[in-house]
DNA sequence: ACAATACATAAGCACAAACTTATGTGTTGG
DNA sequence: CCAACACATAAGTTTGTGCTTATGTATTGT
């Protein structure tokens, strides 16, 4: 997979939108729809990129297929965004205290 | 600004290079177009959407004009990240080295 | 078994985005 | 001052992407 794909995953706003509404919970695909204005099919295959580009996963479970945020996907842009870490200003404390929580 | 615009700049694998290359050290627009086959043209419309996303900056030096990272487009995206702590596999190690460069 | 439900896939359409050529705007050296 | 250079902007074309409707595939309850 080229490296941009998983840009390009979160770069449509609706599929951005979808995938907090993950970070808050797993959800089945219904569930999703609720107070977005969009069909279902539509739901299914911004599914489908976000499933392709490592950022969700999902698991059947009976009719319905409960999706959840797949750590591999961030994963990757924390260890894209830790190439830059040269470019950082030292006023970005966000990661610092990040990394603190980590440590724990 | 939405928050997907800054991932819509770095979907674009065109774009992704020349961040890339920006990288590596600033240089000036003509100077990016080497290696790539792109127009002059469209090598400053990818810099005015970097730009606009916050990811690089410039600084006019005579007729030329030198792009550079910029660090507060990759702030944002740390900011972004850090939201989702909670989702992080323990064995995500390159955020740790990361922080401990940045702790030093 | 079958109707209903939950979701995926197919095909086609409409709009957005990336490219092109042409031209405009600054800046510099002679 | 003006020709050459570096880059930006305009306008038009093409390709890609997100949507729709229609249909397919699993799974469940009765």
């Amino acid at each position: 997979m080229i490296e941009s794909d998983i840009f390009k995953a979160l770069a449509d706003p609706t599929r951005y939108v979808i995938f907090e509404k993950l970070a808050a919970g797993r959800m089945n695909a219904s569930a999703l729809r609720e107070g977005l204005t969009i069909s279902q099919p539509a739901m299914s295959q911004h599914l489908a990129v976000l499933r392709n580009a490592g950022l969700v996963r999902e698991e059947r479970q009976g009719r319905f297929v409960n999706y959840e945020v797949d750590p591999d996907g961030l994963a990757r842009i924390a260890r894209w965004l830790a190439k830059y870490r040269a470019y950082w200003p030292s006023r970005v404390d966000a990661l610092k205290t990040l990394l603190k929580d980590m440590d724990q």
